[in-house]
DNA sequence: ATCGTGTAGCTAAACGTTAAGGTGAGAGAA
DNA sequence: TTCTCTCACCTTAACGTTTAGCTACACGAT
């Protein structure tokens, strides 16, 4: 590997001269400049950004944490962070933690080690897990995505969890569903129980009666929805709709009525969150809260790049971004219930929602 | 940020020997290891990876350039490599590409900047975009996944996609169809040209010939795919099967039969390439042909660190990695044609296929 | 001629590690 | 006692950059 010197000696100039001509930082002669620029290209010079982070003290990486990469929000995310970083001059150290907080821990330490310049992280731990000494230990910039942390004073950027549950459940409910089950997420989790309380709070709006035994955690895994609403849907009085908590889940959900013989709508009305581009390809397609992730990751990378130019430690910000729902053909008016006010409530709702589809 | 003489100063000892208790490269009494142990707690000291690897010359990095990891293939594989490469001590820089060449050229600038020991590249161009010279100019290994690059010297492990067409045409075939359109992505990439391979053998097989009109290219993406498997499709001798290319074109095809008012599989049979977790939540659960994806990342990992271990340069090596059949339920037994031949073959598919499901 | 001034390019120190080699104290043998 | 050996620990020189500060040359003013 050819370095500075070897240019600087080939191109008869020192070292700085060569440092000069490549970062623009001082004038140098046409001359001179042309030379470098010769020598550079007859060694296949490149220069290494360890030797100048060690000696400017900035990495120019980002650290992204997320529990699975798999799932389709967290792809996108990736996505629209790493392609916004590099626009800003950043790259992204990718860590996938398989929604293992022990792994976390093992990430954020290495997050430090490589001196990325500040983080994205999307936690997976219970907030009690977060030890405040600690993560002030990193000694970078953390914003979080996704999930809350409430007591750790970081800035934050994350749906607003309560809002899209109430728009998914006031779709069902205004297709007269009375009787609405849910599959939510682990109630540690922010995410997931801000749902839950979205659906509550949906219901109470209605008058209508929580009931425990039509809400079950489907751990925001396939597999554990698929095994939680089979049961749900195989009981005698099954809900005529499901309210499914994120994506994933839906697979599963999807599954299990496919396997006890069901169809959807007709037999249940399905409503998730989470959009993805699957969901407007299935029969039925799925009616969906969409998330809108590009803002999301823009702002959290705006957030960190914001606290990084500015070493002050101002006050955390929280960013709430709003949910869409997005209306497609896996909800249907209920049949076997009353449904006195329901045709009201549909038509108030603005039917150029349909416009966010096929982007 | 403390160093390791703050570290050393304070546990009243050299630099060397800190350095020695925390790599373990040197017997250091316990006494002492104790305090620095001590010492490094305190101040809450953190090694500088970025210094060790100036002084060591390694990094621990390793790059990874995908042209999209919204694709579930890329991002299955992105967390498969990403796992791996953590359990070898490595960590992965990530560059998506857009599927943009210009944007690939300038991350391999950037990865070898980043003095990345090693690169795992889905390369997006088409193989005389590449030049010899400046390839070996990054000097370091590369691994090529999924599109073969045949006139650069790197190790490659890929699908071997003439066979994953066939399993799908064969397939499509045992049901009885002639009739058979379709989507391909763009021939400049070996995966395209080698999957259309299969299609051709495959029905050249039968007997059949080869209809040029049949085939279209949606440039694997989905909006392609939708427009020109529309236009296949509404025509009044549409063909009675589709044999998709790839899973975002999937997306498209499904909307477009949607669009039509048609079925699947009643009005038409669908097989695609790439299995992806969704194919089994449609209705009707898609038949695909499955990657090993797991395999292909391991695979490519180990060829990577393989080459980094002895440094001698060895003959590229290059891996075909088997697909697999996945049956489920988007096929039928084509009714307007007459098929002799058809049961037959089915019988001679292993039922046992399913069991790669649910995984 | 002398001095001052501006400036192109150079010299060398520093960034935080690691590791080769050096030092010196203690133990055992003569 | 003295020599030798061992080995725990230290000193110090790198690794490839950047950059502060220096040098020396040229030019204009006096």
């Amino acid at each position: 590997m050819p370095t500075i010197r070897d240019v600087a000696t080939r191109a008869g100039v020192s070292t700085a001269t060569v440092s000069a001509t490549l970062n623009g930082t001082a004038f140098v002669s046409p001359e001179l400049k042309e030379r470098v620029i010769a020598a550079v290209r007859e060694l296949g010079y490149a220069p290494d950004a360890i030797a100048r982070s060690l000696k400017q003290g900035r990495t120019h990486l980002i650290g992204l944490i997320v529990g699975d990469i798999t799932n389709p929000y967290f792809t996108e995310l990736t996505q629209v962070i790493e392609a916004t970083a590099q626009t800003q001059g950043y790259s992204v150290l990718l860590c996938d933690t398989n929604q293992e907080f022990q792994k976390e821990r093992e990430y954020l330490q290495l997050m430090r080690t490589y001196r990325v310049e500040g983080l994205i992280l999307a936690a997976t731990g219970r907030p009690d897990d977060y030890d405040l000494a600690e993560m002030h230990g990193l000694r970078m910039p953390v914003v979080l995505v996704d999930r809350a942390l409430p007591l750790l004073p970081f800035d934050s950027v994350m749906l607003d969890n309560v809002l899209a549950a109430t728009q998914a459940m006031n779709h069902i409910l205004a297709f007269g569903h009375r009787r609405i089950g849910m599959i939510g997420g682990p109630r540690h989790l922010s995410v997931a129980s801000e749902r839950e309380e979205g659906y509550r709070l949906a219901l109470q709006q209605q008058g209508i009666e929580y009931d425990g035994r039509l809400v079950r955690d489907g751990n925001f895994r396939e597999e554990d929805a698929f095994t939680v609403s089979q049961e749900l849907l195989s009981r005698s009085d099954r809900p005529s709709a499901l309210f499914v908590a994120n994506n994933h889940m839906l697979i599963g959900v999807m599954r299990a009525i496919a396997d006890l013989g069901l169809q959807c709508p007709r037999d249940v009305s399905i409503v998730s969150i989470d959009d993805f581009r699957w969901a407007n390809a299935f029969t039925p397609r799925m009616t969906t809260v969409n998330q809108p992730i590009p803002e999301i990751g823009h702002a959290a990378i705006r957030l960190l790049l914001d606290r990084l130019a500015r070493k002050a430690t101002t006050d955390p910000v929280h960013l709430v971004m709003m949910p869409t729902l997005r209306v497609r053909d896996s909800c249907k008016q209920v049949v076997f219930e009353p449904a006195e006010r329901t045709t009201a409530t549909i038509a108030s709702m603005p039917a150029s929602r349909n416009a966010f589809d096929h982007e």
